[in-house]
DNA sequence: GCTTACACTAAACAAACGTTTGATTGAGAT
DNA sequence: ATCTCAATCAAACGTTTGTTTAGTGTAAGC
């Protein structure tokens, strides 16, 4: 691996796990195993491997997440709620990267959310948008008829916020449960996302 | 208010806004309009004071909303659930602060939520847990009844999962549906969580 | 063999960081 | 009037920060 990618890769790891503030240069060029200013002339400053890491790296495993999910979907042109929720729950809970990997990008994600960078704003318009609009498409004919545009929205905003937030709270949730975080436990809160959610949106039991 | 207030409220918003790491104690004392040494003379250190904007302003807070929700659920024994969800929300998404302050209160929440402070910890146990384990105990009995203890957990999670990326996904909230967090709309995310956890949790249709 | 271009490095840079110091203030007690 | 003590201040402390510089090694082109 090239030095740019060692760095690239620590990077993001870190990001992650501290913030763009909580991680110093030399953290990063000290865990990669290179020198400081390698940085500096690789990506031009700390903000230009920021910028990096999120256009990238993190655009990159939004596009595989999504096709991911569009292949769990399949070719069916009116699939049903209950198959659009899991597969959306799958693609974004279980794969297909490794349990850290996965805990990156989302923790990216939600500080990015929650106060984006100049980087999101391009993200969000060629990345985020264009994949909610088609998912919005796919479930609004099973929502409640009479209510609003803007609030039928909400029903898919609720079941991001679940799957963010099972995603994100792990820690929390661990503390709150006792249940840890393997692969078992994570396919009961699929299950649960689908449910709950179905139920939610089309009223039914979420069950055949 | 004396400088150790002033300290203490500017400390909190801007943690709240930039994260520990983001704010100097320069920028704190700057904005409070005293001077560098206050921080320390009153608080030991940098991390002291963030310890009392945790263990002070945050518990303060969350005994507020909690008796909030009490208030609103009245004296009956048995609520039913509707009642219990949309206090909850009411409680945690509308009063009684002000729009600012709730924001603060919810960000750094989550900031602790996703990588907890030593601070975190002795919050948790004294004031999140004992609230969950009321909630649980009033919402179990509405649950679906053949699954297990752990699994009914989940549900209070995805209630939660909705208020608290309500409250902080904001900003990417307004960009994908294009409405401005007024009380108007308040209204109309409380009136969805509701509806959809309502559903979620019981199966009905959410309306009377 | 000389040049060019590229990847990398040790060392130094000014600025910003959290913290400490020593002096000054002003109100209350003796 | 003197002492006390907590509060506040300007100034400086030693680190750490992101970045720059000047130099080294190396492989390809001519």
């Amino acid at each position: 691996m090239s030095t740019r990618e060692k760095i690239l890769n620590t990077a993001e790891a870190l990001f992650a796990e501290k913030g763009y503030e909580g991680v110093s240069v030399r953290d990063i060029t000290g865990k990669a195993g290179c020198n400081v200013a390698s940085v500096n002339y690789h990506f031009g400053s700390k903000k230009g491997l920021y910028r990096e890491v999120f256009l990238v790296k993190m655009a990159e495993r939004s596009r595989k997440l999504q096709s991911l999910f569009w292949k769990k979907i399949g070719d069916s042109a009116n699939p049903p709620p209950e198959q659009i929720i899991r597969s959306l729950s799958e693609a974004f809970l279980r794969s297909p990267f490794s349990e850290k990997e996965r805990m990156i990008h989302h923790k990216l994600m939600a500080r990015e959310a929650e106060r984006p960078s100049e980087v999101f704003d391009e993200f969000h318009k060629k990345v985020l948008m264009p994949f909610f609009r088609s998912l919005f498409l796919m479930l609004e004919p099973h929502m409640p008829r009479r209510i609003k545009r803007e609030q039928k929205m909400l029903y898919l905003m609720s079941i991001f916020a679940q799957i963010i937030h099972f995603n994100l709270a792990r820690t929390m949730i661990t503390k709150v449960t006792g249940q840890t975080y393997d692969e078992r436990y994570i396919d009961d809160l699929i299950e649960h996302i689908v449910r709950f959610s179905l139920k939610g949106i089309c009223g039914g039991d979420g069950r055949k």
